[in-house]
DNA sequence: GTTCGGATTATCT
DNA sequence: GATAATCCGAACC
């Protein structure tokens, strides 16, 4: 019983989850467990900080000026990993659907629950809030690189998304804000964080005016 | 082939 | 909060 209610917490995200508007699957993913299992073990955590970034109707998106080998994930089948890098480091997204629309999620910070150790040794940091506060951080902390772009994450054996019904985010508890260093696009607000969560990175109040 | 700038972070003050 | 470090992809020639 025990084992098969954790079959079912560990289980992916199947791929109808990702096949939907980029906004609410960014605002969905929220709370959920985000998971990597590597050859050196498992390193989990808890979803706390996204962005969504549109197709072509957003400047500040990958995909705005059209397909590139870059982007070419964003362009296909929803859920898959779609990781870039910038400024010498690498960050994660899912792609997210419908019909094919170049989207995706940036998962932006997690609230590590599993493989902290493990976290702190690749990260060189003891500090828990230092380990997954930032998308290159993150993917330091749980082993992701340029080599997984394109990665499906609905099969669940290198890295996925599951269910997690420990942490439900209630949409009062979501607040909206503008992306995090973007120079285009800045008064949409479609970064989105669990207010009052520590493991948050950037601004953790926004104030409208 | 060269230039340019970025969905960042660490390390200062 | 400001700045330097750092490297890859895209755009242009």
């Amino acid at each position: 019983m025990a084992c098969q209610m954790q079959q079912k917490m560990y289980s992916p995200l199947p791929r109808s989850f990702y096949d939907r508007d980029v906004v609410v699957v960014a605002r969905d993913l929220l709370g959920k467990k985000f998971c990597r299992r590597s050859r050196q073990g498992m390193t989990c955590g808890t979803i706390v900080e996204v962005e969504a970034y549109r197709g072509a109707d957003d400047p500040a998106s990958h995909s705005f000026r059209g397909k590139t080998p870059r982007n070419l994930v964003m362009f296909g089948e929803p859920g898959h990993l779609y990781v870039y890098s910038i400024h010498a480091k690498f960050c994660l997204n899912a792609v997210t659907g419908p019909q094919r629309t170049p989207s995706a999620v940036l998962i932006r910070a997690i609230e590590p629950t599993q493989g902290i150790p493990l976290m702190q040794r690749r990260r060189d940091r003891t500090n828990v809030f230092d380990l997954t506060r930032g998308p290159a951080r993150l993917c330091e902390a749980v082993e992701v690189s340029g080599e997984m772009n394109g990665v499906d994450l609905t099969i669940g054996s290198r890295i996925w998304i599951s269910r997690n019904s420990y942490a439900h985010v209630k949409s009062a508890d979501i607040v909206a804000a503008p992306r995090i260093g973007v120079t285009k696009a800045r008064d949409v607000c479609l970064r989105f964080f669990v207010d009052g969560s520590r493991f948050v990175s950037g601004p953790r109040r926004w104030h409208r005016r």
